[in-house]
DNA sequence: TAGGCCATCTGGTCCT
DNA sequence: AGGACCAGATGGCCTA
């Protein structure tokens, strides 16, 4: 089943909101898109599955009503003892009051939509790394797990391009794009590079029909070889611009993006957030000891939007003087 | 219907 | 005290 992430609509837009069973806090008015559209409650009241830790949501533990308000810090030696189930460990908590609660429940909606923009901020980084991954497809996305692993694999098999002078056709370059792979993504990014072990073969895709191009015969999933249906995603501008890179083409050529036909730079994703890989680099070098120098990187792998990314002829991803930015040429 | 992938909520832990 | 980070739990959506 394990296909490459595919949905038809963004998430975000009709994600949910908070269905807010207590009426503490009717409205998490935090943002926007989130007060709307179907709810995905996961509030643990009584009567919902608990979370875990053997069962003493803050929600549903002793929660009272304002009677003994105040005395109840002293009484609550007991709160946990006659518990049924295992023992909580930690500092003993304290009754929730009514006041506490409603600190506590603005204290996790806060919490929350900071959790939520935290994991924005991360999707966002990832698809930047997606829109900069050799196979770009706008119809199958790479899921989480997959960009990442194909990103390092990318790093990898670019690096041993770099030293060993490997071709960027090769089949051994292709391996190391989709070790660990899942097969459809294998045969996406095989798609993509248009590369196969046997031009011509006929392989069967995942409803065992034959199709072509080539597939990726024996590529992560020995014996399983099939290319998944068009569309097949399509070979990055940005994977080209390496290319190119690699191959040593001299800079009048690498910079006629319109005149090879390619028209589009080479990151054309979404405007680049706060997290921008390449901008992040190269700022993160100058100004924060906590980022070193790059060990073991190619310039090239970092296209800043905005920008294209050079490689210098004598470029040596290994020596020194060339961990630097300044060995990379930016043109805008 | 099962399984994969995802977003969200949540409590715990660590750090400032 | 509050924020960042993390991992577990849960339910929704989608595809085979």
């Amino acid at each position: 089943m394990a296909k490459p992430y595919e949905r038809a609509g963004s998430r975000d837009e009709d994600v949910s909101p908070l269905q807010w069973t207590d009426g503490d806090m009717s409205s998490p008015d935090t943002e926007g898109p989130d007060t709307e559209g179907p709810a995905t409650p996961h509030i643990y009241r009584s009567g919902a599955p608990e979370p875990r830790g053997g069962g003493s949501q803050v929600g549903s533990e002793d929660i009272e009503d304002d009677e003994d308000d105040d005395d109840d810090d002293d009484d609550d030696d007991g709160a946990d003892d006659d518990e049924e189930g295992p023992k909580r460990r930690g500092p003993k908590r304290k009754r929730m009051t009514k006041g506490r609660q409603e600190r506590f429940r603005a204290r996790r909606v806060k919490a929350n939509a900071r959790e939520r923009s935290r994991m924005h901020g991360l999707n966002d980084a990832l698809e930047g790394l997606r829109s900069i991954m050799p196979c770009h497809s706008k119809t199958q996305k790479l899921s989480k797990i997959e960009t990442l692993r194909l990103a390092r694999n990318y790093i990898c098999a670019l690096s041993e391009a770099l030293e060993g002078g490997q071709s960027l056709e090769s089949r051994a370059f292709l391996e190391t794009l989709c070790k660990g792979l899942s097969q459809p993504t294998s045969n996406l990014v095989a798609g993509c590079l248009q590369l196969g072990p046997g031009a011509g073969e006929q392989t069967q895709d995942r409803t065992g029909g034959p199709r072509g191009p080539p597939a990726m015969g024996g590529l992560g999933y020995s014996g399983s070889p099939g290319l998944p249906s068009p569309p097949y995603g399509s070979l990055d501008s940005a994977h080209l611009q390496h290319m190119r890179a690699l191959k040593g083409a001299g800079p009048e050529q690498q910079n006629d993006y319109g005149a090879a036909g390619l028209g589009t730079p080479p990151y054309d994703g979404p405007p680049t957030p706060p997290l921008s890989i390449g901008s992040n680099l190269v700022a993160k070098q100058e100004s924060s000891p906590h980022y070193g120098p790059p060990q073991h990187y190619s310039p090239a792998l970092y296209p800043t939007a905005g920008y294209e990314v050079h490689l210098d002829a004598t470029y040596d991803p290994y020596h020194p003087a060339h961990m630097t930015p300044t060995q990379m040429i930016y043109r805008h």
